[in-house]
DNA sequence: ATGATAATGATAATGATTATCATTTCTATC
DNA sequence: GATAGAAATGATAATCATTATCATTATCAT
């Protein structure tokens, strides 16, 4: 398991007292806009070391990693393409058939990542 | 449109004759074998003209963007992180309901990526 | 206290991708 | 066929997120 450390709990507390998408910049700048600083690379390890831990939850996205809670029910996203808002949704059924689908191969499954791309409602009525 | 130079062309072709799915440096590398050396800028350029166009597909991993022909039915992807094998599969249900799940929010779904993660069949034999 | 182990921070290194810019190739038009 | 303008190419520098390095500091069990 993994040490909470000060830092660590720092980076945790922001994160679980948010709703928001983080990257590692993010978190560090906010940390010390709040007189919390803490180093970049801290930074990194404290959050793989937090996901490691099943404390946080990440999406993989093109550029960059982005960390939120851990504490919601498992959920998927979808991203607008122009404004970034990103927008989480969950589908039990959509679940259930990948776990059908990676069984029938012969799959062992570790994790999956949906991510859906498009235009969110208030963009697409501008 | 895109311009179907001779460079795209070469690239488009060892793609099509493949099944694999295939990074800008393997692209390079493998025309370079074949005597048919392209600059490794060109390619990368070439490879977004003719997604753009599509004429290629692509999913985009942790660390790098990968390609193969289009020419084939829609798929997602089924990665195994022991082997890096990477397999695919189709599931119309999942397909429609994930654009149930974007037109119940609104959402314009110009795209999505599935990626599963785990154990494929050979290796969890192991 | 004391030594072992892990965490931290500054910074260098890495690696994929993109930008720059001079040169070359195309293409449409005269 | 010559020619101007547009697009493509290639070598290489730049970018940017992330990881590695390594000296220093904190933590924890004995």
């Amino acid at each position: 398991m993994v040490k909470l450390t000060q830092h660590r709990q720092a980076i945790l507390d922001l994160i679980n007292a948010s709703n928001r998408h983080w990257d590692a910049d993010e978190v560090a700048r906010a940390l010390s806009d709040a007189g919390q600083s803490v180093g970049i690379a801290t930074v990194y390890r404290g959050l793989a070391a937090l996901e490691a831990a099943g404390l946080l939850d990440s999406i993989q996205l093109a550029d960059k990693k982005r960390y939120e809670r851990a504490d919601k029910a498992h959920h998927d996203h979808m991203i607008c393409t122009e404004c970034g808002h990103i927008e989480e949704f969950t589908h039990a059924t959509i679940e259930a058939l990948q776990l059908v689908a990676a069984q029938e191969r012969g799959f062992e499954l570790s994790g999956h990542q949906l991510t859906m791309f498009g235009r969110c409602k208030s963009c697409s009525q501008e």
